[in-house]
DNA sequence: ACTACTCCCTGCCAGC
DNA sequence: TGCTGGCAGGGAGTAG
């Protein structure tokens, strides 16, 4: 699922629970995610409060009171749900409504938070994630911007240091595909092969021309440049009110569903027409650097 | 400094 | 029905 819509839908869902809550402890079923977990992962969990849950491009960060972050990561696969202990049926649960799913996959339970309101351990919330691409760790607050994930990300589609200046830089004497450019978290964060097959169709620009042709030689961003630009923050605006897209198995954090996929243009839609009115042309499937990218040849350029 | 490719792991789906 | 190959939202590592 996740791309920034996806984990900021996860973290609306997991906010209304994690905030504030003391977590009792920590279950490790497995400790083994795309990286080891650290060793004393459970230990310097256990017995905290969680501040408040807060998300940084794909990343979620979860401020513990020891000034500690639980930095997760959802990979591909990874999602959350919110149980609750000893209920024969699932209720809903205040400010966090859920739908508890009819088949839980527990093989790949990996971390259970147990969490304690007010003096009672009634919710837990428990990460899944079949491939285990996803990641945790815990780094200190005063470190997070010098750690190797965060130090050169680049800025956030939703503030205001996205603008078109910001993307000439970046783009400025770039060979490389304006799809990789975007992918590349340095450049912006948060976008993923979705959102960027979707931003590309709206601003009109072809995934295969050079990043570099958005700034002119003298760096000066060009008309397509603040297409772009007003594109990416547009889709990623649109696809978080509607609480992200869901693909095949993801479901958001409170096992709703998203519903932006009904919105794409051309991800997924390989032999379809075009949606852009008068355009007429046929939206392509081809490869970029392993991956699938959706285009309208016709109108894209 | 760039760019392109491969791999991590599991599940699902289309096609035979 | 059962097998096989291809494909999947991300990111890191490596080799040019």
């Amino acid at each position: 699922m996740p791309e920034l819509p996806e984990v900021e839908t996860v973290r609306r869902g997991l906010s209304p629970v994690f905030d504030g809550a003391m977590i009792r402890k920590v279950t490790l079923n497995r400790g083994d995610l795309r990286f080891p977990l650290p060793a004393d992962f459970r230990d310097r969990i256990g017995g905290q409060r969680m501040i408040a849950l807060g998300r940084r491009a794909k990343y979620l960060l979860g401020d513990l009171e020891d000034g500690t972050v639980l930095v997760m990561h959802l990979g591909m696969s990874g999602s959350f749900r919110i149980e609750e202990v000893g209920e024969a049926r699932q209720q809903p649960v205040a400010a966090a409504a859920f739908h508890y799913p009819r088949s839980v996959d527990r093989a790949h339970d990996h971390v259970i938070f147990h969490l304690e309101h007010e003096g009672a351990e009634r919710l837990r919330i428990v990460y899944n994630d079949p491939r285990r691409f996803g990641f945790m760790s815990l780094v200190a607050r005063a470190e997070i911007e010098h750690h190797p994930w965060f130090a050169a990300l680049g800025p956030e589609p939703t503030g205001n240091a996205l603008d078109a200046d910001h993307l000439a830089r970046v783009a400025a004497g770039r060979a490389t595909p304006l799809k990789a450019l975007l992918l590349d978290q340095r450049a912006i964060a948060g976008l993923g092969n979705i959102y960027v097959c979707e931003a590309l169709h709206r601003a009109k620009l072809s995934p295969l021309r050079s990043a570099g042709t958005l700034a002119t030689a003298a760096g000066v961003p060009t008309a397509g440049a603040k297409r772009l630009v007003a594109a990416i923050r547009e889709v990623i605006a649109e696809a978080i009110v509607a609480g992200g897209s869901t693909l095949r198995d993801h479901r958001q954090a409170d096992g709703e569903l998203g519903y932006f996929q009904h919105s794409f243009a051309v991800y997924g839609r390989e032999g379809e027409p075009c949606p852009r009115a008068g355009c007429g042309g046929t939206v392509e499937r081809i490869v970029q650097s392993g991956r699938s990218t959706f285009h309208c040849p016709r109108c894209q350029r």
